[in-house]
RNA sequence: CGCGGGGUGGAGCAGUCUGGUAGCUCGUCGGGCUCAUAACCCGAAGGUCGCAGGUUCAAAUCCUGCCCCCGCCA
């Protein structure tokens, strides 16, 4: 991402965004698809900006709990990760994600990587053999700290007294980087945003880091110590590596060269200590730039508390897309909640903002220039006037979308997107069309209220880009929104008129409830 | 105890770093329009910006203390 300031518009670059790889212990819900819908929206945004795009999001398939999910449904790990990947895939594609690649931990190209990784981390001297103590319950095949016990001395899951155990682990000397990490913060004021969780790092790292296991003994559902084969790799470790896999790491140098500087993470907050601790200094152990930026969003509560299996408060993103349909899913996540702090997800509110800004204002924009240009202009859409008032407000928009998605503000973005609507709807009204006698007047006013549609319908298309490409073609325009490039797009007087103009079915039909 | 986040008109948020008319969307009330998906447009009411001090000509914004809510501590 380019920093704060002015916005260069058009400069070429390459944009290397991930989000998490999803652990295949759950199901997707919403929480999994905010962020990605976020993610694709930020790719789908930079390509229009012009910029090489490369967008991951894929699947984390070890650890224990992975093991044992599978054992429980009496199927192997392997075919476990199968299954629920699957699921995963099938969500992304309901919602129209645009990764250009999905990454499992268990692809021969990611073992491949890790063990890369790891031998060069422990040949630059930060993994050292260690002993691992702690209270450890053998049905768990897992360690607790005492505050984790009921009553102090049994496991919570199985209610049996826990055993002091040591193990020998490898460990990776954490310890030995928190000055490089605040060292890294100073210099890269902006690679964690917002402030209020790079805040959350700093204050992590300053109160000292320790070292921590990398490896485990205990299960054998991960990848191999490449110099201790008895040894699997920790699950954590493994997967934040996901990332350098995906671009080539330890398999094609020259092409982990070209993307690795533009690495752009996308996280929830509940990962950011192993994403903006953790792995900045796993690659600095390896000789390896930080990431250039890592975005950190809060949690999408429901009914204000977390998700969870327990609480049953999960919800599928296919519930919704059959209410709300694909965009109205992506508009609702993108608009609604704001990047950074908790959101509470609210069904009453996703309606509200339906049937507002889809329906009433954007849809029912197109709806009535329609109706205005079949009885004014014999269906044919007018150009706009060079000199409308709405070419400035419009200069203005893309500036404050811009500059919104630059700083992975989407509800902001938006926000920026609908003043163009509004200020269209507000234009209609001003000179009532629908009152004069067809001639230049009443071209002027349709030629202008078509071209905010047009310029709204490339901006939108990140947020909502099926609807967009429709609207693309009821204005008479030929090819999509997506094959144009900004800022170019967004400047004023490209509709060229004479295009003939659909009302069609409603964009957005509204929503009773 | 520690660390981090939050407390702004009825709801949800922005503004706090870089003090100086408290902004946006929704809701409410009044008016307009009747091209449009009972949609759209204009206007109004409604806030002592958690509390108490302090700095300042001036504080939601800076400083101090306190109260309440939430999260983290593999």
């Amino acid at each position: 991402m380019r920093g704060a300031g002015p916005i260069l518009p058009g400069v070429p670059g390459h944009f290397y965004l991930t989000t998490p790889i999803y652990y295949v212990n759950d199901a997707p819900h919403i929480g999994h698809a905010y962020t990605t819908v976020i993610g694709d929206a930020l790719a789908r945004w930079h390509r229009l900006l012009g910029d090489d795009v490369f967008f991951l999001t894929g699947t984390d398939e070890h650890g224990l709990k992975v093991q044992r999910a599978a054992e429980a449904n009496g199927v192997s790990p392997r075919e476990w990760a199968d299954r629920t990947t699957e699921r995963f895939l099938e969500a992304w594609a309901l919602l129209g994600i645009t990764n250009d690649d999905y990454i499992r931990t268990t692809e021969p190209r990611h073992y491949t990587a890790v063990q890369a990784l790891l031998q060069k981390v422990y040949e630059n001297g930060y993994i050292r053999k260690g002993v691992y103590e702690g209270l450890y319950c053998v049905a768990c095949e897992a360690y607790y700290t005492e505050a984790e016990l009921t009553n102090g001395v049994d496991c919570p899951i199985h209610g049996r007294p826990v055993e002091h155990l040591r193990e020998e682990n490898w460990f990776f000397e954490l310890s030995r980087f928190t000055q490089p990490l605040l060292d890294w913060y100073a210099a890269n004021p902006d690679a964690v945003r917002p402030e209020t969780k790079r805040n959350e790092a700093l204050g992590f790292i300053r109160q000292g880091l320790e070292v921590f296991s990398i490896s485990r003994t205990s299960i054998s559902w991960g990848v191999p110590i490449p110099w201790d084969p008895d040894h699997v790799t920790y699950v954590w470790y493994d997967a934040l590596i996901n990332y350098a896999t995906a671009v080539g790491y330890g398999s094609d140098p020259e092409r982990f060269e070209q993307w690795w500087p533009h690495t752009h993470h996308l996280i929830g907050k509940d990962i950011l200590r192993f994403h903006c601790v953790y792995w900045p200094a796993m690659l600095m152990a390896a000789g390896l730039t930080p990431p250039k930026q890592i975005s950190v969003h809060g949690y999408l509560l429901v009914g204000g508390e977390k998700m969870s299996k327990t609480r049953l408060n999960q919800i599928a993103p296919a519930d919704l897309v059959a209410d709300f349909g694909v965009d109205g899913f992506r508009y609702h996540f993108l608009r609604d909640t704001p990047f950074g702090p908790d959101g509470d997800f609210s069904y009453e509110r996703m309606v509200e903002r339906f049937n507002g800004d889809l329906a009433n204002n954007l849809g029912n924009l197109l709806s009535r220039v329609a109706t205005v240009v079949a009885k004014k202009c014999g269906g044919i859409g007018p150009a706009p006037d060079p000199a409308s008032p709405l070419g400035a407000v419009a200069a203005e928009v893309y500036e404050e979308t811009a500059r919104a998605w630059d700083a992975v503000q989407p509800s902001l973005a938006l926000e920026a997107t609908w003043r163009l609507v509004r200020e269209a709807n507000a234009h209609l009204e001003a000179n009532e069309p629908w009152k004069a006698d067809p001639g230049p007047e009443v071209d002027k006013v349709m030629g202008d209220a078509l071209e905010v549609l047009r310029i709204v319908a490339v901006l939108a298309t990140p947020a909502i880009p099926g609807t967009c490409a429709e609207l693309w073609h009821r204005i008479g325009l030929s090819g999509s929104p997506t094959e144009q490039t900004l800022p170019a797009a967004a400047r004023w007087g490209g509709y060229p008129g004479g295009l003939p103009v659909e009302k069609g079915a409603a964009l957005f039909p509204r929503i009773t409830t």
